[in-house]
RNA sequence: GCCGCCUUAGCUCAGUUGGUUAGAGCGCUAGAUUGUGGAUCUAGAGGUCCUCGGUUCGAGCCCGAGAGGUGGUACCA
């Protein structure tokens, strides 16, 4: 084959999605309403480039081996490794750690944007998607982790959910540290062993965390997973500690049984009391935020706190099979992050929003349904000697605030009015010979024609009756058009 | 990464023990209707049957490998 004869298929690349004008719309209202939450509380923007240095990312560091393992990377033309962002977080210890002597003590700040992950995609996983953060930088104190957990919650609200469509579970990572510590577990491979396992507890069951615990576990297709290889009274204790239940004050009190002895502890049992103290004050109730210790979070950064928050309401896919997501914000406390290029021991606690996920939760669940998208008005290209007076019509349209296009494509008056209602255009307008001479335009109401349009079987009588049609003085074209459009605002659609 | 299932028109799918020119519905384009959307009718366009190799007189169908998708599992900063 001649490279003339090579045709590229059209197709995005796996893992990449199109989004067209009513996701858009759906993801930049989220996006909106939660940055408006975020800056309430005192949190400044910061936008920081795609690429990092591969260096600044961390863990996953491309190699010339397998530079793409995990994330994009490439080498610049001096020889470094730079790699797209897969989160939020690690460009924001990059950049305060770089600017840390002129900052502002704390560091509030927030930030959302694509993230990139060189990762088999699936149903509702994709290799770029979007994250809102928000995180405070130079604070300990347990406080800054509840506000994240208050503020969450009212960018829930704002996004769209109601109160109980969501839940935050809180925990301590403090805590399962220090009841390892009092039973002998100090390897951090059988440490590290146990948070997964603890993570799987909604999918596999106290029995099958109880294996993953000890020496392991075969699954359905034979497969076997290696276990934390704790001893049978370390394996109880953790098991007695993760069914605890979900609370707040009473959950703390039942905590403070069973890890309160351990010094380590003690502290995180101390910090969630903190916690618990500034959410009340906060006014976020058990019906918002629960202490929950089955909550791990895979991760290993974590230092503090950590938490979730999962999705309550109902919801089904097209199929109208009940969809489960998973989290849609988390985050938690991890005081190392910073230090790594300092190596200035900086505390720091952050929250991440999935946005591209809550959006899908939010179509799903039906609360924001992605209408189709408003077309502009459809100004119709009838005659090619009077172009002049089409974008003269457009013009003033738009200058009143109304969408307005005139049609550009090289078809009869039949296809541009089909094509003015696959835009939901809201009105066409026609200027033809009779209209221009009369001083007037004709103004079609197409909302009122789709609506009409069930009702009529036969096309002559369609035609005939014109519906939604008039006839206006040009110099009232404005004021008709704007009407149409706020009748149809008021009203629902057919 | 590992295991199972799947891949035929833009979409959803049918396709007989392996047999001539691979079909349907929806969608798309055009006409009926020279200045009018929907419905109806008529006509039309649209296919490397995922790819490569093998078996066979003959493969959409059988065999092998690969790719992509999907479900589970592992990992997930």
């Amino acid at each position: 084959m001649s490279d003339a004869d090579f045709r590229p298929e059209a197709r995005a690349p796996r893992g990449f999605s199109d989004k067209r004008a009513g996701d858009l719309r759906v993801e930049r209202r989220i996006l909106d309403a939660v940055s408006k939450v975020y800056e309430r509380w005192g949190f400044e923007a910061l936008d920081t480039g795609a690429f990092e240095y591969a260096d600044a990312l961390g863990k996953f560091l491309p190699d010339s081996d397998r530079p793409n393992e995990g994330v994009f990377a490439l080498q610049d033309d001096d020889e470094q490794w730079m790699a797209l962002r897969y989160d939020l977080t690690a460009p924001l210890a990059r950049f305060a750690a770089e600017n840390w002597e002129t900052l502002p003590k704390p560091f509030r700040r927030y930030a959302f944007g694509p993230v990139w992950r060189n990762e088999k995609p699936g149903p509702g996983r994709y290799r770029q998607f979007i994250q809102c953060d928000a995180d405070t930088v130079g604070s300990a104190r347990p406080e800054a982790d509840a506000e994240l957990i208050a503020m969450g919650a009212e960018g829930f609200e704002a996004a769209g959910l109601r109160r109980g469509d969501y839940l935050f579970k809180v925990n301590s990572r403090k805590l399962l540290n220090g009841l390892l510590a009092a039973a002998g577990v100090e390897s951090q491979g059988q440490k590290l062993g146990v948070l997964r396992a603890v993570d799987k507890l909604d999918r596999l069951g106290m029995d099958g965390v109880r294996l993953l615990l000890g020496e392991g576990r075969k699954d359905e297709s034979g497969a076997f997973t290696k276990g934390a290889g704790l001893n049978g009274k370390a394996v109880e204790a953790v098991l007695a500690f993760v069914q605890i239940g979900a609370g707040r004050g009473d959950t703390l009190s039942r905590l403070s049984d069973v890890v309160g002895g351990s010094a380590e502890g003690a502290e995180g049992l101390e910090e969630l009391g903190r916690i618990e103290t500034a959410l009340a004050g906060l006014g976020v109730g058990a019906d918002r935020a629960v202490f929950d210790p089955s909550i791990v979070r895979g991760l290993e950064y974590y230092t503090g706190a950590v938490f979730e928050a999962d999705l309550l309401l109902e919801t089904t896919d097209e199929k109208g099979n009940a969809v489960r997501f998973g989290s849609v914000a988390s985050g938690g406390r991890y005081d190392d992050l910073v230090a790594r290029f300092t190596g200035q021991p900086i505390p720091a606690t952050g929250i991440s929003f999935g946005v591209s996920r809550l959006a899908a939760a939010l179509r799903a669940a039906g609360h924001n349904p992605v209408e189709t998208a408003r077309g502009p008005v459809v100004v119709i290209a009838f005659d090619q000697d009077q172009m002049t007076a089409y974008f003269a019509a457009a013009a003033e349209l738009r200058a009143a605030g109304i969408p307005a296009e005139v049609y550009l494509g090289s078809s009869g008056m039949r296809p541009q009015m089909k094509y003015a209602d696959r835009r939901m255009a809201p009105a066409a307008v026609i200027m033809g010979g009779d209209e221009i001479a009369a001083g007037t335009v004709t103004i079609k109401d197409l909302d009122l024609g789709r609506a009409l349009s069930s009702q009529v079987a036969d096309n002559e009588a369609w035609r005939a009756e014109r519906p939604g049609q008039m006839t206006v003085p040009r110099d009232q074209m404005v004021a008709a058009i704007a009407q149409i459009i706020e009748a149809a605002s008021r009203e629902p659609k057919p």
